[in-house]
Formats: structure tokens, sequence, C-alpha cells
DNA sequence: GACCTTGTGATTGGATCCAATTATGGGCCC
DNA sequence: GGGCCCATAATTGGATCCAATCACAAGGTC
């Protein structure tokens, strides 16, 4: 998240390293060696290593000095803390964004919710997985922007870059239920949304994301149970 | 806020670089030059750079591309936006804290309270101002850990450290009144602890977080326009 | 045979070097 | 005399070089 400028390449590796991590295509817990990246994306190890820095500060590698980088393992208790942190603050997003949200922008909220849903009902028929998350990502998203607060924007924007949410896996997983359940709390959030009902909308928004936090933190426990011991 | 490790080096300067403009020592809108930086600690660019790096993601000082950084110049609003979130942060922590604070550590928030009030009447008969803030930090600080959540203590730190909270300017403005008003505020906070009363401990920190964010906008606006037009 | 020691390889960390970009000053043209 | 243009200085950004640190392995000693 380039929250001012600074140098565009920087920034830029940053961002494309951290999309890797995102997306999985650098696993959880694999050494990030400054070389490799240097010679992966041709450039000299020196914007590497202020890159690595900056993601270091997002918390999403650990770097040891001399040692070199990885990409952090989540502890489960991770997960919950950084989720209860964000059901606060996502709750006070839908709070702000109640009093700024116009019909248009509902009316997209729909729209993305409806499409992330029947994409998923598609996905349980067998269709690619295609990096999802970004439909949910987009839902929420478009709620930070309409509680008009920076800084809220880029705190849950930090939060959400915390740890990969290896999206394609965690859709296998829990598809038709968590699916359905998704998109339930997102249709009853939006009506609380057209209704105009702040104090609910904060409460709804509350207990999804603490719910979507309890899944993670599961699918990480899951995993590093079947990781490490099994 | 050296999240991990890295390099000690590194963070270190960040770390004493962020104070000089904390204590403004370096002031507001004030340009760091590298080399300057580089010279004044007896080291290389290259770690100055990355400290800087590491400044700029954290945003409190503004990095354009081949121009250089300057300690950032925050606006009233966004002083506003960010104690907007942080009373929220902070309103979990104390709701958190009040199941977990035994009674030695409400004893210390006591008195570190009451050292800061006595410490406060001193100041207004004419003590030296003394880099104040640190109290009033340990406060908070405590409940932060109190509140055993590392993901909100590091977000509330973040917060924190955005802008320069010049205290030693602070102080000398509002002295009586507003330390008065925080005294009481903190200790009725102390009361809600003590109670065991969550709801309204969480209550009051959001009230009491508003309110001091408030005081600090008020500040800066009054800042900018004695500065920019007067 | 096990443990300690030492040497070597690999990797990061800091310093220096060079290129790219931008502000600034002086000179020229209109 | 004012505005535009070019040259130069200053500063950042990226690349390369060298030192420091750590892991690992081989050899020696008890």
């Amino acid at each position: 998240m380039p929250e001012t400028d600074g140098s565009a390449l920087v920034d830029d590796l940053a961002a494309r390293i951290r999309a890797k991590i995102m997306s999985g295509e650098i696993p959880i817990g694999a050494p990030l060696r400054q070389a490799d990246l240097a010679a992966q994306f041709g450039i000299s190890r020196t914007p590497v290593r202020e890159a690595l820095r900056q993601l270091q500060t997002g918390g999403l590698i650990e770097v040891v000095p001399n040692r070199g980088a990885v990409v952090r393992v989540p502890v489960p208790w991770e997960v919950r803390e950084a989720y209860e942190v964000r059901a606060e603050l996502e709750s006070l997003a839908a709070k702000r964004a109640v009093d700024r949200l116009d019909d248009a922008t509902i009316a997209e909220l729909r729209a993305v919710n409806t499409a992330m849903y029947e994409r998923s009902v598609a996905l349980a028929a067998g269709a690619a997985p295609e990096h999802d998350g970004t439909a949910n990502d987009q839902f929420h998203g478009l709620i930070y922007e309409a509680s008009a607060n920076t800084r809220l924007t880029r705190m849950l924007g930090e939060i959400n870059d915390a740890f990969p949410r290896n999206v394609s896996a965690l859709v296998l997983r829990d598809s038709a239920r968590h699916r359905e359940e998704n998109f339930r709390e997102h249709e009853a959030l939006l009506e609380a949304f057209a209704a105009g009902d702040g104090v609910l909308a904060a409460d709804l928004m509350r207990q999804h994301v603490l719910r979507a936090g309890e899944h993670l933190a599961h699918w990480y426990e899951r995993r590093s149970s079947t990781v490490f011991t099994g």
C-alpha cells in the first residue's frame, strides 16, 4: 500500500512480491533470498532489500538478521487477534458508510455480491478457481471507500495484507456452506445500508467479520496440523 | 516499531529519527536529506534510505521521488480521521483489558495518572517542560498491554506514531483545563476498570480519545493558521 | 565413538560508485 | 525589462563492491 508515492520501482516491487505471497505462488514459510528475487526481476539487490523491509514492517515476512527472510507462518491466534481488530474497524467503516452510501453504490454492492455468489455456484460445478477473494475484497473495499476515512481505509488494507489468505484453497475447502453464509450476511448488511440503520449495519458487519476470521483461523489450524504434525 | 527484528541498525536509526521528529527537534515540514542524516549518524546513506522508507510507510514523512523527504505536515482533518479510528481501537483495548487487569496493574495505572497530574501542577508553577507525553503514553500503553492483543497494540502504536504530537507545546497551551479534564477522565476510566464494567470502560475510553483528538486537531489548526497565513 | 573446534561457503549488511532526475542560476532573445 | 532556454549543481535512485555474520561440514582430540 504505497501511502504516498515513494520510489515507484520499490513500491511496485513490494506489491509484486506481496501478490506472489498472497496468491500462494510463494508459499508460506518459503525463504526469500535477495539475490534470487533480484535476478528474477532483473534488477539489483538494493531495491529488493528495501521492498523486503517494507513487507517486513507489514508483518507479512520475517527477517532474521544475517539469515534472510521467510514468509511468515501465521499462528491461528494471530489470525483471531487480527480479525478481532478488523471486526471493530469494519464495523466503524459500516457505520460511517451508512450516512454516505448513495443508491448507485448500494446497487453496485448488490451486483458484486450476487456475481460473487453465482461464481461460487459455478465453482462448485467445477469451474476454474482463478484468484477469488478479489470479489470479496471488492465488496468490502467499496464500503471502505464509502466510509470516507483514509486512515481507516489504510489500516484495513494493512490488516488485510497481514497474512496470505490463499483464497483458492479456502474456497475449495468450505465451498457450499460458507459461501451461502457469506452471501446472506452480505445481503443482510445491504438491507441495513438501504434502511439507513447504522447501528444494525455496524453490528452485522462486526459479526460477519468475526465469523470470517474464525473460518480463516480454522483453515490455518488445519493447515498447520497437517503440515507440521501429520 | 520493530515488529520482528530486522537489522538492528536500521530499526534503531528509524527510531532515532522518529524520536527527533516526535520531540520537535526536527520540525514539521523540514526536509530530510539522506547525506545529512548519514553524516550526522556517522554511517553511509544506505541504511538511512531504508530507515526513511520505513518512516514513510508509517506516514510520518513524505518522500517525493528524486526530490527528497520532508516531515509530513498533518492537516487537521487527518488528525480527526486518525483519532476516530484510534478511539475505536482504544475502546476495544479497554473492553478487553477489563477482564484481564489485576489489582496491581490498576494500582500502577492510578500511580501513573496521579504522578502525571502532579507534574502538570508543578509545570504550571514553572518547572521544566521535559518531554511529557511519556506519562500519558505510559498510561495508555499499560492498557494496551493488558488488552493482550499484539495486533491491537501494534496498530495503536502505529497510529500514535503517525504524526508528531510535539507534546511540550501542547502542554503549555492548554495547561490547566485540559490537564484537569485528562486526569478526571482517566480516573473515571479506572473506576470502571475496578468495577469490572467493560461496556462503561469502552465507552469512556472512546469519548476520552475523541476529546483528546479534538484537542490535537485544534492545535494543528491553530498552528497551520499562524504559520501559513499569519 | 561423541564432542568440540576450525575452516569454508553462502547470504545478508554497509559503503561506495555512477546514472537519472530535478531545481536553480545565468544568459539570451523578444 | 520580462520571459524563455540551457547549463550546472545538488540530490536521490540503482548497481556494484567489500566486510561481517552465520550455518554447515570436516577433521581432530579426549
